[in-house]
DNA sequence: CGGTATCCGCGGTGATACTG
DNA sequence: CAGTATCACCGCGGATACCG
C-alpha cells in the first residue's frame, strides 16, 4: 500500500503531498505566491522589484509553470511597450490557506530551534 | 519588505514556508515522515522495503538530514547484528496535521484538473 | 517592458560496491 | 542489518547577451 505511482498530467507522486510540493515547492513558487497574493494583480517588473534576487529568468519560468499549473492567470496587454499583469486564480487563492499552515508551523518550529539553542546556552 | 534573509540553523529563508519547505520537502521526506506517523516506530529495513524506490543511500541520508532537524528520533541498539529504529519527535509529530492539509488540497487540485480535462473531453 | 537564447556550475539523486 | 564510499548523471538555478 502506499508505493504505487499516480499521475495527475505530466507529475508523478506517490502521496498527494508531493503532487502539492511539485505545485508550490521550489525556491522561487511560494514566494511568488505570497506576493500576489498580498499585494495583488501585478506587473512583471512589479514582482521583479519586490524580488530583488530573483533573475529575470527564473521568475518568467516559475510564473509560467505556475500559469500551467492554473494557479497564477497572465494577461498580456497587446500595446508598445508590452505590459503584462500576473494574478492569482481561484485555484491559486485555494493554495493560500496551505502555505499559511505551513508558515505557521514554520514559526513554532523557529522557536522550538531558539529555545533548544538558549538551553545549550545556559548548560 | 519581506526582502530580508532570515536564519534558522543552517537554513536561509525570506518566508517560513521556506523553512518548511526545506525541512519536510524533498522527494523522499514527507512519504518517510508519513510511514512513520502511520506505521510508528520501524526499523530502517522495514521503512526499506515499505519504500522500494528508495536506495539505500538516500534513506539513510534523508533519514540523518530529519533526525539533524529534530523530527525523528534515531535509537541504535548495541547489538550484532545491528538494529536501529526510528521514530516520530514530538516536533515530527507537529508537522502531521501540515502534510494532511498539504495532502488535502494536492487532493481537490487532482479533482480540479481531472474536472477540467472532463471539459475538455466533452468539447 | 517583458521577455528568449545560450552556456555553465553545482548539488541533489542514483547505481554499485564494500564494511563493522 | 544497517550502514559508508565512490563515481556519474542530470536538471535546477544563475549569468549574460540579445530581441519584438
Amino acid at each position: 500500500m502506499g508505493c504505487e505511482i499516480k499521475r495527475c498530467g505530466d507529475k508523478e507522486y506517490y502521496c498527494t503531498v508531493e503532487l502539492t510540493l511539485q505545485i508550490i515547492g521550489g525556491k522561487w513558487k511560494p514566494i511568488i505566491l505570497w506576493y500576489l497574493h498580498t499585494n495583488g494583480t501585478q506587473r512583471f517588473g512589479e514582482l521583479r522589484r519586490t524580488m530583488p534576487n530573483i533573475t529575470q529568468k527564473m521568475l518568467t519560468q516559475q510564473l509560467r509553470e505556475l500559469e500551467a499549473d492554473g494557479l497564477v492567470h497572465r494577461e498580456v496587454y497587446p500595446q508598445v511597450p508590452p505590459k503584462v499583469e500576473y494574478s492569482l486564480t481561484e485555484l491559486g487563492t485555494s493554495v493560500v490557506p496551505v502555505m499559511r499552515t505551513m508558515c505557521e508551523w514554520g514559526q513554532s518550529y523557529e522557536k522550538a530551534v531558539a529555545q533548544a539553542a538558549d538551553g545549550r546556552d545556559a548548560a
